[in-house]
DNA sequence: GTCTTGTCTTGCCCAGTGCGCAAGTATGCC
DNA sequence: GGCATACTTGCGCACTGGGCAAGACAAGAC
């Protein structure tokens, strides 16, 4: 009763969920190209959906605008990350999980050539670095949520599985930047540092 | 010489200035009544300028768009914030200047009846908060380059000073949000949990 | 194979938007 | 008063987000 739809649901075909993810990922990698060759606001919606061969209006059905576009890398390294932390042992102190996490993270994204192209348009649209920061803060509460259930016992875990959560993002964001504004630091090592700093008590 | 114009530079008059703070203040809290009122997606950028008595193109002088309009008040706050952490002694311990900032600028907030409205329509329209995300993020970085200043002399002062930064604006966003969802804890406790933990080492 | 059903794509359309430009107006300085 | 600078406004226009309805297509039922 109620759901006679869910009774008999297809059960997600594999196809057809595997040509809308070939789709959107046509749709962000035109819209990172594009938008690297000419500069964000002289690209149109058209023109990437042009360049992924499909319409406007489809552009639509999948991105709200040019900067999700360009910025749906970061979603898929979000759920990575859950991937990744959830994947370390059980026993393994929580800390120590969301560091290791957050340093495999940035392994495989250093490896992957589309950060490369993602970087170069953060640095010349600093715009893109808020709605980027507003992607992870949404992706802060999901992780939080993961972590809490590792936290011994005590008062306040909840606020303090968000502390610890926000202050892994920091860290990352933090390191990234750095990283960026100073080549000549490696990018793990800031991150090291700061993980490390995160965890010992303050001056 | 190069800047003769700057040499006789009118040294930015008064009711000008003035008037242009009253026009920009009138837009924001017109398009906070609206929006609270008829919902932020039936609130036309027109609609707002009418209600500040300003043509349209008058708005987009002053804000890029209704959102920024609306958070326009998270940017005062902001600059609140550099206030009270340059006003604390310069003998106090960074952190505790920070925390003290940061609690008297939440009572200060509370007292204000512009946040009433903008917390209704936070709850309303998530997708604010990622803009506020964005917004605060930018303030981190200012608030970070003053507080690298007052940090004793060790190695990574900057990253440290960013971690910082990062960390109290982490706890403020967590207090606000915990206290919005679970009314019965209140606001300056949670905060002061969030500030205390911050600072300990962890588990 | 054909038929059905649910999903995705597309074209059409339109109110709303961001912003360049140029003319008009207020403000401050002499 | 005049002059310079800064702000406001109306006009125009390319671009956008999204509703709608008509196809195209995939998956399963038969």
């Amino acid at each position: 009763m109620g759901t006679t739809t869910a009774a008999n649901a297809p059960t997600e075909p594999r196809r057809r969920e595997r040509k809308k993810e070939a789709t959107r990922l046509a749709l962000h990698r035109a819209a990172v190209l594009l938008a690297g060759e000419q500069g964000l606001e002289h690209v149109t919606v058209e023109a990437i959906a042009d360049a992924a061969d499909v319409s406007r209006r489809t552009f639509s059905n999948y991105f709200a605008n040019k900067e999700e576009a360009i910025l749906w890398g970061d979603v898929r390294r979000l759920t990575r990350m859950y991937e990744l932390v959830a994947a370390r042992p059980p026993t393994e102190p929580i800390w120590a999980a969301l560091s290791a996490g957050a340093e495999q993270l940035l392994v495989e994204r250093d490896a992957d050539p589309d950060w490369v192209r993602q970087l170069r348009l953060l640095r010349r649209h600093p715009s893109l670095i808020g709605r980027q920061v507003a992607t992870f803060a949404e992706g802060e509460r999901t992780l939080a949520d993961l972590v809490v259930d590792r936290l011994p016992d005590g008062p306040h875990r909840d606020v303090r599985a968000r502390l610890m959560t926000a202050a892994l993002f920091s860290a990352v964001r933090i390191a990234t930047q750095t990283s960026i504004a100073q080549p000549e630091r490696p990018l793990l090592d800031v991150l090291h540092e700061l993980l490390a700093a995160a965890a010992e008590p303050w001056s």
